[in-house]
DNA sequence: ATATTTAGTTTACATCTGTAATCGATTTTT
DNA sequence: AAAAATCGATTACAGATGTAAACTAAATAT
């Protein structure tokens, strides 16, 4: 079953996203107090945030005497996974490769997330090509 | 050295970053005609486009005739990191592995690449650790 | 030489974003 | 019970962004 995530969020509202996912079920104060420690934002601001959210019909509702739970059943991974993929979507496919080994290179990672990597990629080799293909605009890249 | 990056282009701008960099120096017709090929803009959609990438000091300029001949001092490659990085600053760095290893997973790869990511995850094992520290806001993660 | 095309500059304009103040209804505090 | 804090809803407002028309001067085509 695969869930589109078309709704597209902002910066600012990701960082109300991340309090909702990481507590399930959360309140405005609950928010405002999380993102305290990061950002100093005025109470108006986090407000607005969650408004959109509701609006965008991320965020969902509970109400709970003259508050509301929010909560979202929208899933962190695949907000992820689209902003990275309008990432990779600015490159040509050809240089994915390098700018995956790139992004190794600079992480911090356990040796678990190593040997998860290692299997994926002994896996990968089965439907590796020889040449990946180009799949830029005439161009726009130098393939 | 390192080449700091810090003006944005937003996504409109990209595909006119595109030309410039894969033409390395062009034309605003060269840039009208590839960009053609991909986008239903007119004319002076890509003209303000270049007007804003100019001001942004981000396309250089040469006089030639009554028009210009543009070109960049700055890396793709270079943006692009700093878009990943803006990307992954949403996530926690626990993650980190998992979400590469998903985009090995789902991207097109030539054997070269394989080899190269294998050699270095090797190389990664030296500084690998038990667990990656979650670096984030209390409550904006679940570590 | 005149009409047409083209390049750059200026202006436009709706929507999105970041950031917030204000207001009215409650709830909590004193 | 009166005052203060809080919640959500409404309004605000500047800057960014996507998309483009108009205008002006120069180059090209006829």
């Amino acid at each position: 079953m695969t869930m589109t995530t078309d709704s597209n969020i902002t910066e600012s509202e990701w960082e109300v996203m991340r309090v909702v996912w990481a507590q399930n079920k959360t309140t405005s104060k609950d928010i405002r107090d999380i993102i305290e420690n990061k950002k100093n934002w005025k109470p108006a601001t986090t407000k607005t945030l969650i408004s959109r959210l509701v609006d965008k019909g991320i965020l969902n509702t509970e109400k709970e005497g003259n508050k509301y739970i929010y909560s979202t059943d929208l899933k962190e991974s695949d907000f992820l996974k689209s902003t990275l993929e309008h990432t990779f979507d600015n490159i040509c496919n050809k240089d994915v490769g390098k700018i995956i080994t790139d992004l190794v290179s600079k992480s911090t990672l356990s040796f678990r997330d190593i040997e998860e990597l290692e299997k994926v990629l002994e896996m990968k080799k089965k439907d590796a090509v020889d040449e990946v293909p180009c799949n830029c605009v005439p161009g726009q890249c130098n393939c």
